[in-house]
RNA sequence: GCGCCCAUAGCUCAACCGGAUAGAGCAACGGCCUUCUAAGCCGUAGGUUGCAGGUUCAAGUCCUGCUGGGCGUGCCA
């Protein structure tokens, strides 16, 4: 509809040319956008008013001028012109009633299209070291991430779902130090427990486990334990095994998987951190001060130089971090997206810096970052900080338990992500009106209890008939439903295109709210064939849409509540 | 101090490269179940979009300066 309407004014705009009335050469962007306001008509436009000032004319006359050159079409029964010179387009109502016929044939299809054009495009997210249990704020970069995978692979991109871990640094040592210190009965209060070790009890869990002999099978790697508590490698080795499955049935819970694993200490052996730092070196680009090797990454806009090689002769993990964005790049990835914590958000002038000085050829911006602010969890009112398992977080795995994985997801995905979000547990678990997710829910629910009633009666939905009728979908709550129904596809898209889930978790909000005030209004089950078998269509329709939504949110769609 | 993000109804939030009268839900108040699921619907009330300027035909949206909050500002990741 939305292209229609733009295909016409583009043909008007090109005949107001050839008669003169509009310069040749400016050629604006034609938008046309869904009105908010159904007095409005369907659709409005603003061209006149962007070419009132290049034109030298009176909007309200271009306005006019514009919609005297329209070309006739059926799918627009009307045109008005308004306010200070938008035009108004309203839809005919045989062509409204045609989007449940198209929803129909598209089926799970109907919302996605093809603009990505197969490009390549990589996601990385969660990317949480394997040091303990997922707590909330990656339980929101999976919502987010994993759902911006899926409208990305709804508008036809190749997307590769990427996990990043380091299995090698510091905080790995502290993992094995705590383990082996657990393994040794020591405890978190005693003198003998290392400095900043993970006081978590899902440690006493590894460490008996480990000293079990027992085989741990995550996604990327298997690992036996060795029993020995002294073997402090083979220690390291158990616990990062041991908590990458912990976080693989975590992620699996959560209904995410990733295509791949990346090992930080992969890039190390594949020579790559080396060859970086000879690059940037080589390039000119470092130069030594305090015993240190540092970057001048303040010439590609950084506010400080940053270290790349500590004076004790490791690097930072900045380095690595840039080897691997162009191992990134190298794979062929134009477009990359790293969704993560905004308490990172430093790390993204650095890396895009370090990138930049390597002069590869890599644009200037790349890549893309969605960063997500801090998660606050309440029950009752009240901050909940810990948990037992984890010691001094709020695990996912906490949330999942209790209020369940769709509601989870739906809370995690639904709020924009550079806002704060406050988690409430007890708002998540209700199941009542003040919960969204039952909210959308219930009315796919719902949906299917009208057509089960009809299975039952004996008045199978008859799609035939129901298209031959289409056109008695008349009354208002009908009218406003198809038009909901009809903006699915520009949700997807702008979702998609802006990397913001949270569009389409809105719309079903309000899609819910639409197909709940027709049912209320419009009883499907007349005894009248054609009409009867018409507003199923309706049903069914809103059904596709509601569960084509929730699918993009990793929500699942009940038949029944 | 400096950098990034945020501020919209009592509460939680939305608002599509700037567009018409800023929208939902909760909480409050008043209605609707002998009728397809009341986990629902209808109605009422609630706003100087933190403050002050600026750009524009048009600003919640863009720019500048304030105020308040979060995060960062390690040779941690």
């Amino acid at each position: 509809m939305k292209e229609t309407i733009t295909a016409l004014l583009g043909d008007a705009l090109n005949t107001l040319k050839q008669q003169g009335e509009v310069p040749d050469d400016i050629d604006p962007t034609i938008k046309v956008e869904a009105t908010r306001d159904k007095a409005h008509g369907d659709y409005a436009t603003n061209l006149a008013m962007m070419l009132a000032k290049p034109a030298g004319k009176n909007p309200r006359d271009l306005a006019n001028a514009l919609v005297a050159a329209l070309p006739e079409s059926a799918a627009i029964r009307q045109t008005e012109i308004a306010g200070p010179g938008f035009i108004n387009f309203f839809a005919a109502t045989d062509a409204m009633a045609q989007i449940v016929a198209r929803i129909l044939d598209a089926g799970d299809s109907f919302g996605r299209n093809l603009t990505g054009a197969g490009e390549k495009v990589q996601v990385e997210f969660v990317s949480a070291n394997p040091t303990g249990p997922l707590h909330v704020g990656h339980g929101r970069g999976a919502a987010i991430g994993d759902s911006i995978c899926r409208l990305l692979e709804a508008t036809g991109h190749d997307v590769t779902r990427e996990f990043y871990y380091n299995d090698a640094g510091a905080q790995i040592t502290n993992l094995a130090r705590s383990v082996q210190a657990r393994a040794k009965g020591l405890d978190p209060e005693d003198d003998d427990w290392p400095e900043d070790g993970y006081r978590g009890d899902y440690i006493i869990d590894v460490a008996k486990s480990y000293l079990a002999g027992e085989t741990v099978h995550a996604d990327d790697r298997h690992v036996t334990g060795k029993t020995d508590p002294d073997d402090i490698d083979a220690i390291r080795d158990f616990a990062v095994a041991y908590l990458r499955r912990e976080q693989d049935l975590d992620l699996k819970a959560f209904g995410v998987e990733f295509d791949v694993y990346f090992l930080e200490s992969s890039l190390y052996e594949d020579g790559n951190v080396e060859a970086t730092a000879k690059r940037l070196i080589d390039g000119g680009h470092t130069y030594e001060a305090d015993g240190a090797l540092w970057l001048r990454t303040t010439d590609f806009g950084d506010d400080k130089d940053r270290v790349m090689r500590k004076s004790d002769g490791e690097y930072t993990y900045f380095l690595p971090d840039v080897a691997y964005h162009l191992d990134k790049w190298q794979r062929g990835f134009k477009q990359v997206i790293n969704e993560q914590g905004a308490d990172h958000h430093s790390t993204v002038t650095r890396v895009r810096a370090g990138l930049q000085a390597l002069e590869t050829g890599i644009p200037d911006g790349w890549p893309d970052y969605v960063l997500h602010q801090m998660v606050l969890v309440t029950r009752s009112g009240v901050e909940v900080k810990l948990s037992k398992r984890a010691g001094s977080y709020v695990t996912l795995r906490d949330l999942i338990d209790e209020v369940g994985r769709d509601a989870t997801r739906y809370f995690l995905a639904a709020r924009r992500a550079d806002s704060q979000l406050t988690f409430d547990i007890d708002l998540a678990r209700s199941q009542s009106n003040d919960n969204p997710v039952y909210y959308i829910q219930y009315a796919h629910a719902r949906v299917c209890s009208v057509l089960r009633k009809a299975e039952n009666e004996g008045q199978r939905f008859d799609h035939d008939l129901a298209m031959d009728h289409l056109s008695q979908l008349t009354t208002d709550q009908e009218k406003a439903l198809m038009n909901r129904l009809s903006r699915y596809p520009e949700v997807v898209a702008h979702a998609a295109r802006s990397h913001e889930p949270q569009h389409v978790a809105q719309y079903l909000q309000e899609l819910a709210s639409d197909f709940h005030t027709c049912y209320n209004a419009v009883k499907v089950m007349v005894e009248d064939p054609s009409l009867r078998n018409a507003r199923l269509a309706l049903g069914l329709a809103t059904r596709q849409v509601i569960r084509n939504g929730l699918d993009l949110l990793g929500v699942s769609a009940p038949e029944e509540m």
